[in-house]
DNA sequence: CGTGATATTGTATACGTATTCAACAAAAAC
DNA sequence: GTTTTTGTTGAATACGTATACAATATCACG
């Protein structure tokens, strides 16, 4: 049992010991114990030799949160994201989580559900000081972005514009991705073509319906059919699918949707409900290329966003910015590639 | 520009203010201006108004990091999980930083891919001081878990044992759902049985197969055939039931696959791959009911965890264990349901 | 007006660390 | 042998906050 409690309240908790427990015991400062455990402290092997086997037998562990105090840095990324039913955006966190921890950085998560949310989150972030933020589906207010900017919190946006002049920006190229679907389907001979939105107000799903549309049009198509999911999930691209089909219009022979999740959602719709043949009758395209879009009972065509490259550029452009605070605001655009599989016609 | 600038590198961050700089400002003592900001804080109406009038004017956030450092408390639980491809504790994550949030709680994430890495990362979640840990798909070492008892940071084991005496433990009663599918597959006629399992080491695994193989034993029947994925992903549960199916032997009439994941890809296998009409030649069955087990491309009968039930009884645990460090070691068992869908046949 | 209770405020200190500065010792250079 | 350089060390201070304590000011009540 420690010999030597700290704190008054029961709730405190238990003795931690300090480095100046660690320096009474090994005869030294505290200084030396400090340097100890500074990377290139200038002590003695014999110095450091007596700090280590105090700190052995005590069983210190430094306190980081101290540590952070005086330096003023944490090691700690705020990740903002909006509550993700979307396997594509588990896996950002995963994958965020995990790069971070290469770079010796660790993640706070601050999960939010409605877009206003952000307002409450993001200040407390600012208050735990994290080094930096990646803000995924969200778009911050100019007043945040200033308030970041004030702090010299870099922020990154992942996957969403910035126009607030701090921000960086890593995006996939959503417009082009729109256009590559555009040529593919009217590559493929299909003519009344529909598009499924995803969430109306995120500019991934805008513009990827601007560059579909604006291809559609370049090449004298015209978008036949609209429908909206209004989330980027599966229940909500099974229901807009529905209305979609069963609207009394002509049925279209191709649609695209704004994500992989609204796609397999329309897909088993057509096929399990309506008993609608895929591809042969009607082709479907998603967006991202999730894990379950190649299984089998899919087979999805979709446009993947390469993710690995998209976190890796984020926490690259994160650490160049906590390095270099001065830096003009990077945006860094990753193209996507079409996957064809067998959910869609080809080329005839 | 703020009037004043700290630090003197020029990685260090822009200045912000502090409670020293609001006190100027506003005529008051530093105390006073920590008062403001404490709940019930002894401070007349006049002063009260000065402070904010002087908060607002320089933007001052307080600085979390140096509160947490007198009041030896972060508000940040941390959240250990083991590197996911599956969904379950993608939802799990989510739910969790949800729900601590609610309780006025932040997430630090360590993220673990080897079983052995967790030695690392643990004393860093306890370097940074946090009020409590979430241990998911891990099971701390005994030297691990005296760490945590001395340092008085109270830990949940999610879904796990933990026999060290000290951790707390919120899981689901694997052992009765391996039960449960072991009597739905007799009482449908089933008789040559298989199980594929996944990973072997995990405790769910082994007390998920030992119900199962255990009621089936009970009841006059033996496993047929018994298949390892190794993980609980769908690719392993694919080759795994390749092996299965392929191996020579006849045919089993039903397989329990380990988790949902896993039976996903068997059912994949047997369907797309091999033909086998499912449930009338091959029923399956699987563990979690994530959503995808309720699309009709997999309608899958499968051993629901009550997530939402399992992750607030954690954090509920989690909390009494805060507020009162010395209780004594609780542990909760939730139990599951079978939920019937058309993966596997019924009784006839 | 006096007295005690109460509310408000400031001073001083603590939390655990990193770091500047000066002091000193040892070694190297001459 | 002296001077210069280099390497080690401790004392002192700073980081930004909370809080115990003492010192007031305010008020109620007689």
């Amino acid at each position: 049992m420690p010999a030597k409690k700290r704190g008054t309240t029961s709730s405190s908790k238990s003795a931690d010991f300090s480095q100046v427990d660690v320096a009474r015991l090994a005869g030294v400062s505290q200084a030396a114990v400090s340097r100890a455990f500074t990377p290139g402290g200038s002590l003695s092997d014999d110095t450091r030799a007596k700090v280590m086997a105090a700190v052995k037998q005590l069983g210190y562990r430094p306190n980081v949160i101290a540590r952070s105090l005086v330096q003023n840095s944490t090691n700690i990324i705020g990740l903002v994201v909006k509550r993700f039913t979307n396997p594509f955006y588990a896996q950002m966190i995963q994958e965020f989580t995990r790069v971070l921890q290469e770079q010796g950085y660790w993640t706070l998560v601050f999960n939010i559900a409605e877009k206003q949310e952000i307002e409450e989150a993001l200040p407390m972030a600012l208050q735990y000081r994290v080094d930096g933020l990646i803000i995924t589906s969200a778009t911050l207010s100019s007043k945040l972005a200033d308030e970041c900017a004030r702090s010299g919190t870099p922020v990154v946006s992942f996957n969403r514009y910035a126009t607030d002049g701090h921000s960086h920006m890593v995006y996939c190229d959503n417009f082009e991705g729109g256009r590559m679907v555009a040529d593919a389907l009217i590559d493929a001979g299909h003519t009344r073509i529909a598009y499924i939105a995803g969430e109306e107000s995120s500019s991934t799903n805008r513009d990827r319906e601007t560059g579909f549309v604006r291809r559609l049009e370049e090449r004298g198509h015209a978008l036949a059919l609209r429908e909206s999911a209004g989330e980027y999930d599966y229940e909500m691209g099974y229901a807009a699918a529905e209305r979609l089909l069963l609207s009394g219009t002509p049925r279209p022979d191709a649609i695209f949707c704004a994500n992989d999740l609204i796609a397999m959602g329309a897909l088993d719709l057509a096929r399990c409900k309506l008993g609608i043949k895929i591809p042969a009758e009607l082709s479907i395209i998603g967006f991202d290329d999730i894990p379950a879009a190649g299984w089998p009972s899919y087979e999805l065509t979709t446009v993947r966003q390469p993710f690995g490259i998209l976190v890796d550029t984020t926490i690259q452009v994160l650490m160049d910015a906590i390095h270099d605070p001065e830096s003009e605001v990077i945006k860094k655009v990753v193209t996507p590639t079409l996957i064809w599989r067998g959910s869609s016609r080809r080329k005839e």
